[in-house]
RNA sequence: GGCGGCGUGGCCGAGUGGUUCAGGCAGGGGCCUGCAAAGCCCCGUACGGCGGUUCGAUUCCGCCCGCCGCCUCCA
């Protein structure tokens, strides 16, 4: 049964199934005013990782995941660029999804935008008119947060630490500093939505608390996002949520920064890297790695070495791989425990699932796995090949289980110049000319072949 | 000011009141190899500082130092 810390408690408690057998969760998406950066990249892996566990464990698993579509950074980007926002946020999201395939991150079964929500939204704001916790002010409808009993348990802050920290608000009428904005009244140049207040949208707050009851159901059961959501954006999703006497998300999971040079990694502080620059100099896998090489609560440090690190752990799987002819288990989507064909180390996953199921223990997840690279090794090296072949498996498994494909197919290259250098130094190496043997390996390794001699003789491989 | 987190061997990064351990990367030695590469075997006696509790603390408590975060848009 897996366990995982709760925001809401501070606890690690077993996550609860609102219907048995499945997982409802929700996972706060991005504004998709700009191109994504590590840090979205590390969130997002975070939660396909948690939802290929739970896949992996046999439950059914239903994953929404939103698009925010209008936000006050679209428009003012939009508007510097001379382009409408929809035309902005269309580019965006697409540049979205192709940096979430490149990472391997599954597609959430649903991905709901907040402009398709408008109405709904406009609906639950009207119920919180109507239940007097909401009033109108000049400049938008706002929700009073002294009215919602246990305001501050996601910030673990008493109302008054909170208030007294809270920056004083233009909205002169605004009853308290903490009450935070539901309906925005419409500015001269932006988009507008038809409202009993008059043209405006949405603040951000609720489009994730109608999103989320709407396609996953009261009382669902995982909301997670970053920790920086926790305050206020989940504070104020469930304060809604309270407010209108709904059952909201039972468990709250929030991972940890990316950090460089020990500063969390953000756009306003200019010091983030774009997902892009990641993806192209380096294995998208390598990052998947070196996000699970820390527990998710953990801020992760990413910086050339770090990911060098990840990328040479990396190369010791895929060279597992490659001696046992392993298969991509991932060919065909996320893999369910016990539906894999194949002979495993059944302790090994049973170890495996120890970890992860506690709070997601993904760091001695993996040091599981590199033990099983060796023993397949060592198995192997001592004429074993049962034993080989089994932890082998396993580690495909096992790695399949947490969204890394590891690279096992033989290589087939067809490049003519590479076999006929390649046949070149077989011959030479046949006639123990070894000074032309070690020519014809400078050539290859020239052209950017990994060069590996073994009983049937040379063979070469893109690193 | 309020609230919270962190400080582990060269680097990254787990964990635990005490005989042996994380794991990865890098490094050293060895085996294998024509030489390499890959692989295997062996090696580092680390836990911010000062006190306290204890037979014994890296692990519990207190204080201190340092770093970071949230309280404002932010993944």
């Amino acid at each position: 049964m897996l366990r995982l810390h709760d925001t809401a408690t501070g606890e690690v408690t077993e996550l609860r199934h609102r219907t048995p057998g499945q997982v409802s969760m929700y996972v706060c998406g991005p504004t998709v005013y700009d191109a994504p950066h590590l840090g979205h990249g590390r969130f997002s892996l975070v939660f396909d990782v948690l939802r290929r566990y739970l896949l992996f464990s046999g439950l059914d698993v239903t994953y929404v995941s939103n698009i925010t579509d209008i936000e006050d950074k679209i428009i003012e980007r939009a508007a510097s660029r001379g382009i409408t926002p929809t035309e902005l946020t269309d580019h965006f999201e697409a540049v979205w999804w192709e940096a979430m395939d490149a990472l391997g991150v599954l597609r959430p079964d649903e991905a709901p935008h907040a402009t398709d929500y408008v109405d709904r939204m406009v609906a639950l704001i009207t119920e919180l008119m109507n239940r007097g916790v909401a009033y109108e002010a000049s400049d938008g409808v706002y929700l009073s947060v002294l009215d919602v009993p246990g305001y501050g348990l996601l910030a673990r802050q008493p109302l008054d630490s909170l208030r007294a920290g809270a920056r004083v608000e233009s909205a002169a009428d605004k009853r308290s500093p903490l009450d935070f904005v539901l309906w925005k009244k419409a500015k001269p140049g932006e988009p507008t939505w038809e409202s009993p207040w008059g043209r405006g949208r949405p603040g951000w707050h609720t489009e994730c608390v109608v999103m989320s009851l709407d396609l996953l159901g009261d009382g669902f059961d995982l909301h997670g996002g970053a920790i920086d959501l926790i305050f206020p954006h989940h504070e104020n999703e469930r304060a809604q949520a309270v407010a209108l006497g709904r059952d909201f998300a039972h468990h709250w999971v929030h991972n940890g920064w990316v950090t460089v040079d020990g500063e969390k990694m953000s756009k306003s502080l200019g010091n983030f890297t774009s997902l892009d620059d990641l993806l192209t100099r380096s294995d998208a896998r390598a990052y998947r790695l070196l996000v699970l090489r820390s527990h998710y609560r953990s801020p992760i440090e990413v910086t050339p070495e770090t990911v060098t690190d990840a990328e040479s752990g990396l190369a010791r799987l895929d060279e597992m791989a490659r001696r046992f002819g392993l298969p991509d288990l991932l060919a065909s989507g996320p893999v369910v425990d016990g539906a894999v064909a194949g002979s495993f180390d059944a302790e090994a996953v049973s170890r495996f699932r120890d970890r992860m199921d506690d709070d997601l223990d993904t760091p001695g997840a993996l040091a599981g796995i590199f033990d099983l690279v060796r023993q397949a090794n060592a198995s192997a090296d001592d004429g074993d090949e049962v034993a080989a072949g089994r932890a082998a498996g396993t580690v495909g498994l096992l790695a399949a289980a947490l969204g890394l494909p590891l690279r096992g197919e033989v290589s087939t290259e067809t490049d003519p110049v590479g076999a006929d250098l390649v046949r070149r130094r077989d011959e030479a190496r046949e006639h123990r000319d070894w000074t032309l043997a070690d020519q014809l390996r400078d050539e290859l390794m020239a052209l950017g072949w990994v060069v590996e001699d073994g009983p049937e003789g040379t063979r070469i491989r893109r690193p």
